[in-house]
DNA sequence: CCGTCATAG
DNA sequence: CCTATGACG
């Protein structure tokens, strides 16, 4: 059990007085599942308490599991949820590293799974450091291809359109293959993904891993995978990341 | 009621003699539809008889259709057909023209639709410039995109490992989206595609389209469309085409 | 939230 | 030989 996608940033030499790491968690806590929820969410606690994330983006919450993180986490961080029924995302910054300006939805008219964008207005308080973040839960399944590229295209320009002092961080359980990033023309210009900016080592390539993870079980004789969960970077001063491939372990996430 | 492929070529500078043209169509006559099939099939005979082309490549002709435009065309075109049950694939090559050596077939043995490929070693009679013409239809739909891969890729290598003396047409009903081709990994190095090296006419785009013609009926709001049908090219001194957007009208092949 | 297949529109 | 949906392995 592990979250699929866990960084560190250092800020660019530019601001060299204090070179602030930050730890960024992504992780997908597979909500839809109800077994073992209590459990599940119990080991999720464990892993924010022991790798004290500044930022943490959840997909499949659900109100149980939020209001019980939330119960847990609320004096050290600031437990925001992206939806109220059935399953949601949440993010989750650290008081003491990072401060919450605002946040704010964006709907997915046309998803068929009340899908959206969760975004964060927030600052790195050592730094002063703007820092916009964003995470979602986009389409789930192959099929839904279609409508999942046009959310990403919408969050891809949510990145764009954001205010130049900001550095933005995309980041959660996009459901997407990589042949649908090159039909959606591939990265825009100016964002990069933290997989390959971090030199993408094939340790942290797959981030679901249906060999790997018995959460889902398909009677197939060869098992899928994919990087469905990933984090995409318009970096103004936090730009050095790096990806540990520990706890890229293929949305082990889901189970404990 | 038109053929999805039909170009006209030159030969190259170097061979200057005789600026010989040779005209190709490729046509998919539908012969997965009983409908109006005798009529279907003299309008195919029309087409021919009306255009002359040096090189016919037919997919979906059935036993009763090939019986009839070989015994109609016999005296003038050497008529091969890939198959004799079901339907199946076949070529003309006109006697006066092209001189036709051999041919054989190059089985798909994954395809579930008895799919293969069609190869004739040939001679363009005024020059002496070597042909290697091979058609398919490859596996259709689009859920057999995985095996429609593997059949193109097989086709492409035919065309690379054909004797260097040839100039290698492969035309053909591939049932293939763009996507596709992008996920071989494009067209190897070599080998061009006539609709490209045309100048990607748009007018010659769609060689499918379901808004144009009407042999088969979905009940969809907006209509679908592809450029199934492509000639892919390795060229030795054939090089020079032209692509005629009047026949490449939708596959209007099927329907009269 | 996999891949495959069948069915309906 | 389309797209959308649902069942099944
Ligand atoms: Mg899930
Ligand atoms: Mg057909």
């Amino acid at each position: 059990m592990n979250p699929s996608t866990s960084t560190e940033s250092s800020a660019a030499s530019s601001v060299p007085e204090q070179p602030k790491r930050l730890k960024l968690i992504s992780w997908n806590i597979d909500g839809r599942n109800a077994e073992n929820i209590k459990s599940r969410t119990e080991g999720v606690q464990g892993v924010i308490a022991n790798e004290k994330p500044d930022i943490v983006f959840f997909q499949e919450v659900i109100p149980w599991s939020f209001a019980y993180l939330k119960g847990v986490f609320d004096e050290t961080y600031e437990c925001i949820a992206g939806g109220d029924a059935g399953y949601f995302t949440a993010a989750m910054v650290k008081k003491a590293t990072v401060k919450l300006h605002d946040f704010y939805l964006q709907p997915f008219y046309s998803s068929k799974m009340g899908r959206n964008l969760l975004i964060l207005q927030t600052e790195v308080t050592s730094s002063g450091i703007p820092l916009l973040l964003m995470t979602s839960h986009l389409e789930s399944s192959n099929v839904e291809g279609s409508e999942r590229k046009n959310q990403l295209k919408k969050a891809f320009e949510e990145m764009k359109v954001a205010d130049s002092k900001y550095t933005v961080i995309f980041g959660g359980d996009m459901n997407v293959r990589d042949s649908e990033i090159v039909q959606i023309g591939g990265l825009p210009e100016g964002i990069s993904d933290l997989y390959e900016v971090t030199g993408s080592r094939p340790e942290c390539y797959y981030t679901w891993d249906n060999a790997r993870n018995d959460n889902l079980y398909f009677p197939q004789r060869v098992k899928s995978r994919f990087r469905f969960d990933r984090a995409e970077n318009r970096y103004v001063l936090l730009c050095h990341w790096r990806l540990d491939p520990d706890t890229v372990l293929a949305h082990l996430t889901n189970h404990e």
